[in-house]
RNA sequence: GCCCCCGUAGCUCAGCUGGAUAGAGCGUCCCCCUCCUAAGGGGAAGGUCACACGUUCGAAUCGUGUCGGGGGCGCCA
C-alpha cells in the first residue's frame, strides 16, 4: 500500500503528504471482501481528487500479489481486497502447527508489567463483589502474557493497620463470650460467623488462657454508638485495652490467628477459581522495614508535606488533587494513604514498565492522589493504570439479591461458585466491559440450554470431541494433517466463514489485552461456536468421500483448537463431552 | 455542589482511534431430528442509537449542553 502511495507521488500522479499509517479494516459485510481501507477518501481532499478517482489510481499502482485475489472499488470510494483461497486456507496449517499456542504474539516484547487485583482485606471472606476483579484480573494477566509480556500477579495484603486490629479484637471478645463472658458487642466489630469459628479454635487451643473479667476490659470504655455514645471511639479503646490486658504475645495469637484463618481461606477460595499469583504482598512488611516512613521522609524533603491541627499533610493539590490529603493523623498513626504511596513507590522501584492496579469503582476519587504522590517523588505517574471494575448486582428469579457488608448478609465467592460453577462464573464476570455495570444473572448462570453462552461455546467444542469419536466408531481415521492437502474442497460459504474467523482470532487475543478488554474475547469465542453449529446443521462432516471428510475434519479441528485455546485464556473448560 | 461510569430492539448487551444497509443473545411467532449430541440450526417481526446544537464529504462513534439511571466524594480502609 505504501509503495503504491510512494509510487504514485514520485511520479508525479498524486500531490500529497502520505499518513504513518494506513487504516486496513476488516470488512464488516462479506461482499465488500475480506479488508477493506478508505484511504481514499481520507487522501480525497489533500489530493484534489474525487474519492474514487484516487482510489483508480491507488488500486493500478498496488504490486501484484497471489494472496490477493481481486480488489475491488465500492462505494464512494473504499477499496475492497478479496483474498485468495489457499491464502485463507493456510490458517488450518498455521493452528494445527502451533496448537496451544495458537493465538500467542510477541507485541509485549518480553516487558515486565504487574497486574495487582482483588487485595481484599483480609478481614473477612471474600465475596461476589470480589470476584468480578478476581475473574478480570486473572483474564487480563492472562491475556498479557499471551501477547507477549512478562506478567506478575500480585495480591497486595492489608494485614496491618487498624481494621486488622478491629479483627484481632473482634475475635478476642467472641473468645471471652466462649470462656462465658457476658458483655455487649461492639456496633463496629466484625459479626460475621467466621469470627465465631475463629474465636473457637483458640479456645480449643488455650482454654481459658486469655479470658479477663468483662468488667475489666469495658472498665472506662468511652460508650458504643448504641449507648448514645461514639463507636469509633469505643472500638479503639477496646483494641488498646486489648493489647493491654493480653501482652503483645497474646494479643499477637488472636490477631495473627484470624490473620491466617482469613488468608488461607482466601487463598484457597482464589485457587479453586483458577487464580494464581506469583506475589502475596505483605503491608505489614513494607511497615517494618521502613519503607512508608522512609517515603513520607522524601516527600518532607522535597517540600510536599505541612502540618496542620497536629496532622501531616500531603500537598496533592500540586498535583491537580481535588484537596490535600493527610498522611499521618493527629494521634501519630499513618493514614492507609501512607502506606499505599510507599506501596505504589515500591512497585515501580522493583522496575516494572507498566503497573496495572484493577480496583474496585468506588475507589476511583483515590486515582488522583496516588498519582499525584508518584509525581510529586518524581515517579513517572504515567506508568501506573487504574482499572476500575464497576459493580456486579446479583439477580436470582428475576429480583435483585439485597447484599450488606455491615451486617455480614453477603453472598461469599465460594457461595457462588459452588452454586452455578467456576466456568460459568468466570465466564459471566468478563462477559461485560469492566466500566460497564453488571447484572449476573445467577438463573443463567446456572441454566444449562442454549440460553446459557459458556454452555453454547463449550458444546461447540465438545461437539467436535464427538464427531472425532463417531468417526472411529464408523472405522475411519483421521491424521491432523492429513486433509491439508484437500483444504481446496471447502468452498461452501459456511466453510469460508470458518476460515476468516479462525484467521482473526490471533488479533483479537492480541487487541484484547491490549485494551484490556477480556470480553473481546468473549465475543469472538461466540461467534466462532455459533459458525461452527451453523456448519454442523448444513453439512455432513463424515462423508465417505475421504478427501472431503479429511478436509472437512482438518478444519473443524482447527476450531476445536482455537475454541478450546480462547476458552483457556478465559479460565473456562473445554470439555470433551457434555 | 464537584468527580467517575452508563443511556443502542420488549430485556441483557456488542459496535465507539468517524466510513458502506446499526449487530448478537434472550423473549415472541413460524419451520427443521429415518442424518455426526435439538445443550443445535433456519426464518419472521422488532430501532428517532436519550435529546439538542456543533465539527465533517460522512456521526451510534468526536465536542458542548440538557435530561435520565448508577456510584463516589472522611485525620475509614
Amino acid at each position: 500500500m505504501h509503495t503504491a502511495l510512494s509510487g504514485l507521488v514520485a511520479g508525479g500522479a498524486l500531490d500529497c503528504e502520505i499518513p504513518q499509517s494506513i487504516n486496513i479494516d476488516h470488512a464488516r459485510d462479506k461482499s465488500h471482501g475480506d479488508f477493506a481501507t478508505n484511504i481514499a477518501l481520507v487522501l480525497a481532499k489533500a489530493a484534489h481528487s474525487k474519492p474514487r478517482d484516487l482510489a483508480e489510481k491507488i488500486v493500478t499502482a498496488l504490486p501484484a500479489s497471489d494472496k490477493v485475489e481481486k480488489v475491488e472499488i465500492a462505494g464512494p470510494g473504499f477499496i475492497n481486497f478479496f483474498i485468495s483461497a489457499s491464502a485463507s486456507h493456510s490458517v488450518v496449517d498455521d493452528i494445527l502447527e502451533a496448537g496451544e499456542a495458537y493465538g500467542r504474539s510477541t507485541v509485549g516484547n518480553g516487558k515486565r508489567v504487574q497486574v495487582e487485583f482483588v487485595s481484599a482485606n483480609p478481614t473477612g471472606p471474600l465475596h461476589v463483589g470480589h470476584g468480578r476483579g478476581a475473574a478480570y484480573g486473572a483474564t487480563v494477566a492472562d491475556l498479557l502474557a499471551a501477547a507477549g509480556f512478562e506478567v506478575h500477579r500480585e495480591y497486595y495484603v492489608n494485614d496491618a493497620g487498624r481494621q486488622m486490629d478491629i479483627l484481632g479484637t473482634s475475635v478476642w471478645l467472641r473468645y471471652l463470650e466462649l470462656a462465658g463472658e457476658v458483655l455487649t458487642f461492639p456496633a463496629n466489630g466484625y459479626k460475621g460467623d467466621y469470627i465465631w469459628d475463629i474465636a473457637a479454635s483458640v479456645h480449643r487451643e488455650q482454654g481459658d488462657n486469655f479470658r479477663h473479667p468483662s468488667g475489666q476490659v469495658f472498665d472506662t470504655v468511652p460508650a458504643d454508638e448504641p449507648a448514645g455514645g461514639d463507636k469509633e471511639a469505643h472500638i479503639d479503646a477496646l483494641i488498646a485495652r486489648a493489647k493491654t490486658l493480653l501482652g503483645e504475645a497474646g494479643y499477637g495469637v488472636f490477631f495473627n490467628r484470624a490473620l491466617e484463618t482469613i488468608l488461607g481461606d482466601i487463598r484457597q477460595d482464589l485457587e479453586a477459581f483458577g487464580v494464581a499469583y506469583e506475589e502475596w504482598y505483605s503491608e505489614r512488611a513494607l511497615v517494618n522495614n521502613g519503607k512508608v516512613d522512609a517515603c513520607i521522609e522524601r516527600l518532607k524533603n522535597s517540600g510536599h508535606i505541612y502540618e496542620k491541627g497536629g496532622a501531616l499533610w500531603f500537598r496533592s493539590t500540586d498535583y491537580g488533587d481535588e484537596k490535600d490529603r493527610v498522611v499521618v493523623r493527629d494521634n501519630g498513626v499513618k493514614t492507609y494513604f501512607a502506606s499505599d504511596i510507599a506501596y505504589h513507590m515500591d512497585k515501580l522501584e522493583r522496575g516494572f514498565d507498566r503497573v496495572i492496579d484493577i480496583w474496585g469503582a468506588d475507589h476511583h476519587g483515590y486515582v488522583p492522589r496516588v498519582k499525584a504522590a508518584l509525581a510529586a517523588i518524581g515517579d513517572d505517574p504515567s506508568k501506573l493504570d487504574v482499572l476500575l471494575v464497576q459493580f456486579a448486582v446479583l439477580y436470582r428469579g428475576g429480583e435483585k439479591v439485597q447484599m450488606s457488608t455491615r451486617s455480614g448478609e453477603f453472598i461469599t465467592l465460594r457461595e457462588l461458585r459452588e452454586e452455578v460453577g467456576n466456568d460459568a462464573a468466570r465466564f459471566f464476570y468478563v462477559m461485560r466491559k469492566c466500566e460497564q455495570h453488571m447484572d449476573f444473572d445467577l438463573d443463567l448462570a446456572k441454566s444449562q440450554s442454549n440460553d446459557n453462552p459458556v454452555y453454547y461455546i463449550q458444546y461447540a467444542h465438545a461437539r467436535i470431541c464427538s464427531v472425532m469419536r463417531q468417526m472411529e466408531e464408523k472405522g475411519f481415521s483421521h491424521e491432523p494433517t492429513a486433509g491439508l492437502k484437500h483444504l481446496a474442497l471447502l468452498n461452501e460459504q459456511h466453510e469460508q466463514d470458518i476460515f476468516t474467523l479462525l484467521a482473526r482470532y490471533p488479533e483479537v487475543v492480541e487487541a484484547a489485552a491490549l485494551a484490556h478488554e477480556p470480553h473481546q474475547v468473549v465475543h469472538f469465542l461466540h461467534d466462532l461456536a455459533k459458525a461452527l453449529h451453523t456448519y454442523y446443521n448444513a453439512h455432513q462432516f463424515l462423508v465417505d468421500e475421504s478427501g472431503l471428510r479429511d478436509a472437512r475434519l482438518s478444519l473443524i479441528t482447527a476450531v476445536k483448537q482455537v475454541l478450546a485455546n480462547g476458552l483457556s485464556l478465559l479460565g473456562v473448560s473445554a470439555p470433551e463431552s457434555m
